[in-house]
DNA sequence: GGTCGTGTACTGGTGTCATGGTACACGGGT
DNA sequence: ACCCGTGTACCATGACACCAGTACACGACC
C-alpha cells in the first residue's frame, strides 16, 4: 500500500525506502507522530529481507526523521516535515543542476530544454489523472 | 585538456568517460574522423588506470561511435552524430522525467519546478561566462 | 626486422549491496 | 508473570561492479 520498490535498478533498495519515506513526509502524506510500518511487516508486503528494512529505517533516524519507540515501532518526528522539505529541494535541485549541466554541455540550448521539461512535466500531469493530488 | 572526471562519485569513471564523450560529439566539439587521446596518454593525463580508460572506448565502440585502428588508435564514426544526439536526447529526457517523478511525489508543484528550473538556467548560464560556446 | 605505441584479455583485490540466520533488549498486551 | 511484537546487533555468505596490475597480440614506423 506504501511505497514501490524496484529491485536491480541502479539505487539500492534500502535508499529507495529512505528517499520515498522522505517524500512522503515533505509531501504530507506522513504526518508527524503517525507509525510506519513495522521493519518485518513492511519486508513481507514488499518481498525483501527485514534486514534491508532496518537499514533503511535506521538511516532513516540518523537523518532524524524517524524516532523510535521500544517495543512498539518507530513513528515520524514531528519537526522532520522541514528537514524532509529541504532535502527534497536539495534533491531535486541537485538533479536537476546535473540535468542541465550534462544538457547543456551536449550542445541543447535552453530553448530545446524548456520545451523538453513542458512536455514531459504535461506528460506526468497527464499521467497522474485529471484530479489533483490524491489526498 | 579535454576531460574532467570525479572519482568516487555516483557514477563509474568509466561511464563518465563514456557521457562526455558522446556529449561532446553530439556538442560537435568532437568531429567524425577525429581521433581521441590514446588509452594510456588519457590514463596518465586523469590519473587513472589504463583499463579503465579502455573500457570506456570498448563500450562507445559497442555504442558505434569510436572505431579501433589496430596500432593507431581509435577515431570518431563519422555516422556517429545522430547516434550521440539521440542519446544525449534520451539521456536528459530520462533524467528530467525522473526528476519529475521525485518533486511532485513530494508535494512541489509544477510552479515550483519552472521556478527552480529557471534560476538554476540562470545559474549555469553565468557560471558559464557572459559568452556563448567556445567554439 | 626491430621497436614503439596501440587496443585487448586475463587475473586479482576491494567495496557495496542484498540476503539469511541467530540472538538480544525492551515494552505492550493479556 | 508471561508471551508476543518491536527494533537492534552481529556474523557469514553470495553476487556484482569497479578498478588496478600485468601480460599479450597486432600494426605502424624507422
Amino acid at each position: 500500500m506504501f511505497f514501490s520498490i524496484e529491485p536491480g535498478g541502479d539505487v539500492p533498495i534500502y535508499e529507495q525506502i529512505v528517499r520515498q519515506v522522505k517524500l512522503a513526509v515533505a509531501d504530507g502524506v506522513l504526518v508527524g507522530g503517525q507509525m510506519v510500518p513495522s521493519v518485518r511487516q513492511l519486508a513481507s508486503e514488499l518481498a525483501i529481507n527485514p534486514n534491508t528494512i532496518a537499514r533503511a529505517y535506521q538511516q532513516l533516524q540518523t537523518d532524524l526523521v524517524l524516532e523510535p519507540l521500544r517495543g512498539r515501532g518507530m513513528i515520524v518526528r514531528r519537526d522532520s516535515v522541514s528537514r524532509c522539505t529541504k532535502a527534497r529541494n536539495s534533491l531535486v535541485g541537485d538533479a536537476v543542476r546535473r540535468v542541465l549541466v550534462d544538457a547543456l554541455s551536449g550542445g541543447m540550448t535552453p530553448e530545446d530544454l524548456r520545451e523538453l521539461f513542458e512536455a514531459e512535466l504535461r506528460r506526468q500531469a497527464e499521467l497522474a489523472g485529471p484530479n489533483g493530488s490524491t489526498k
